[in-house]
DNA sequence: TGTATTATTAGACAGGTGTTGATTTATCGA
DNA sequence: TCGATAAATCAACACCTGTCTAATAATACA
């Protein structure tokens, strides 16, 4: 099993701290949510929390660390010239975690919250697939294929928001289609205009 | 000339404490100003600030929305067909509004800090382009269409905050082009594939 | 100009924050 | 198993928060 390393008691006050959190969450967003409320909750000392954790916002980072690291995980998984298979399964993939992780994402992307797990997300993927895409396609100078990078994760990002803050009955397999019809073919490829 | 109304002792103290935050904005971000110090910095009593705002960002929020209400105006100039003529024109003004709030625009974007702005941003202008559009294109349905003017929004704001973090050389005729061919023809009609 | 109105101030309140030092307790490894 | 090590606890600190009250000062307007 994942033989957790490191001293059994930090793990313990970690896992407490955590459920606390996690529980919290579900009532109110982070920055309405006290270190003194939650070590109340978790029944743990105040004091031991700030040795683990800087404040509340750093605590989360942390747990958006571990969802970003299986993210990143995923998106590595492919091969260097997976674009050239089209972008459809990498973006379902995508879509995919996202569905699993549920109220987690919608508590990590959630528009009135914080953004640093966002925003690690987007340069990301930009960065990863930038190297490809510029084997794939012409551009004119660095310049231009970042500003296309950041267009493009930009608009996949404002999807999934869209998305996430609906009812989500579209599925992986819609999202990625349209994502990819709009990166690639823009709105005149994917409607005719009239 | 603009005939400021209300209590003058109100514009004064306001006048105050928007001096002072605008400030200390210079020094560090939002979350780190405590309403003692700006207080303190500002001369105002502390009692004082809370009687205009909740709190900090409660204060950066009305920053924003006048910000905002300029560029609401900007983009209602246009008349309600302008869309036919392209995008082109309206963009231009929107990178320009950008450059000349220079680093107000760069505080209120940032990626670190708060999203309450850039969410309404957002979304004023995917509704304002969402029904033009939607007589000029044809869309499956109305999700669809949603989904579009999410991504395009998003990209549009994923490439600002791209030209913020650099040296800004782009004029906006550019970032415009560039951003109308990304949303009209996609990657592919930008450029040619190799 | 005088007066009623309203903003600002000073001070106090309970509660949260982030830090520290002394003490107790659990864990790891020899 | 036992001792060195390190984590968790408790208590206290100065400071910040958001709210309130009574007193004072500035303002608008009749």
């Amino acid at each position: 099993m994942a033989e957790e390393q490191g001293d059994r008691r930090v793990r313990r006050t970690k896992a407490m701290l955590r459920a606390a959190l996690t529980e919290l969450l579900k009532t109110k967003p982070v920055n309405e949510i006290s270190v003194t409320e939650l070590t109340r909750l978790a029944d743990v000392n105040r004091g031991t929390f700030y040795s683990h954790y800087k404040d509340i916002f750093d605590m989360v980072e942390q747990l958006e660390n571990e969802m970003f690291q299986e993210f990143s995980d995923l998106l590595h998984a492919y091969p260097a010239d997976a674009l050239r298979q089209g972008l459809r399964p990498i973006l379902r993939d995508v879509f995919e975690f996202l569905r699993r992780y549920g109220d987690v994402s919608t508590a990590l992307l959630d528009r009135e919250r914080d953004t640093r797990f966002l925003e690690k997300l987007k340069s990301m993927v930009a960065e990863r697939v930038s190297l490809e895409w510029g084997r794939l396609y012409r551009f004119d100078n660095p310049r231009e294929q970042a500003f296309c990078m950041a267009f493009l994760v930009g608009g996949v990002v404002g999807l999934i928001q869209s998305w996430l803050e609906g009812d989500r009955k579209e599925t992986p397999e819609e999202l990625a289609a349209l994502s990819e019809a709009m990166i690639v073919r823009g709105i005149e490829g994917l409607n005719q205009p009239r």
